[in-house]
DNA sequence: GTTTGCGTTCGAGCGCGCTCGAAGGCGTAC
DNA sequence: GTACGCCTTCGAGCGCGCTCGAACGCAAAC
């Protein structure tokens, strides 16, 4: 996915560790002065998607474009701006065919701005639980590291012995020291 | 995507929005006393997983199950652990390429562990980066959120007005009450 | 015996989000 | 002129991770 360079850059920008705060979305938000229009090759570099994406998204429904008199398309700010919400929701997980459904809530006017809003809360949502999934799995993982490389892990016991290997080759599953034995709920 | 459903359980059994610490890791990795052995059916039901699926992880050479004397698949339970950890990998995102790599790894003895560790570091890595890109999404999201609701987000500016939309039949892009025009950099 | 239900193998198909290739137009550089 | 480079459209192809269907086997229930 070429999508994956966009927030790379984007990490990088803010700083691998920095604090990850509203100063950083201000950074991330700061797109610079767009010019009056653009060229798809302009876009192309801005976004970090590729021209072939960015016609796909187009042939997708998601943004009109103008063409110049040579038929090269030109996109203007409005068009560019939508295009960087795109990419953003994109990166976040969300699918084209929801991305489409907000573009045409977008596109039928004002009076669908509750309805956007429920898309965003849902997608808000949806997020959420996905940094939590992560979250365990993250926990799940650095657990195993952390033991396999001998330096014995915290307080969890059975987490090792989940993994399917349990160091082949070797007495299978001997059971960690374990704290208490687990309440049975 | 069948594991979706997996980690959605297994969220539910941590309660939404429990603590998320070592105890709920406990918790998650407490399945119970395995019998000696398993149908695919049992399997199934107790990762979450489709048959179809399981069939399709052992085709890719991620477990070998034995068959009993009709020719159906026999779990043992190093195979649904391994399974289990399977799952866990990729419902945090490992793409079964790496997984069949790990597993290779696993199957060649315990002088890879170095090399499984390597594996493991990348992964856990590579989802922290994941975590790191969906809290950045989640904050613009968030931040549109409250400010699309009408309560006056907090102090990020431009975010509104990148998304491409601004309220189209409005006027198009107003300035918000900015505190400050942005530092050039 | 036949129906029901669960299992098997094999290969094909699908949904997603790109990604690419072919065939061609236009404008500038040499 | 012609080569280069960037653009266009259109439709096909791809990588991933399943997901399914067809055709069949076996066993217990009715």
């Amino acid at each position: 996915m070429a999508t994956d360079d966009l927030m790379t850059r984007a990490l990088e920008a803010l700083g691998e560790d920095g604090p990850l705060s509203v100063e950083a979305l201000r950074r991330l938000a700061d797109l610079g002065d767009l010019p009056e229009t653009m060229t798809i090759a302009e876009v192309s570099g801005h976004l970090g998607v590729s021209p072939h994406t960015l016609r796909y998204y187009e042939r997708a429904g998601l943004v009109e474009v103008a063409r110049d008199g040579h038929g090269h398309r030109v996109y203007d700010a409005e068009a560019v701006r939508r295009l960087v919400f795109l990419t953003r929701m994109r990166l976040s997980g969300m699918p084209m065919r929801d991305l489409r459904h907000y573009i045409a809530l977008v596109d039928a006017g004002v009076h669908t701005v509750p309805e956007r809003l429920e898309v965003l809360v849902g997608h808000r949502d949806a997020i959420r639980r996905r940094i939590r999934e992560l979250t365990l799995s993250l926990m799940a993982v650095e657990y195993k590291i952390t033991t396999y490389g001998g330096s014995a892990g915290p307080d969890v016991q059975t987490v090792g012995a989940t993994t399917g290997e349990a160091l082949p080759d070797e007495p299978p599953r001997r059971a960690l020291p374990a704290e208490r034995p687990a309440p049975s709920r």
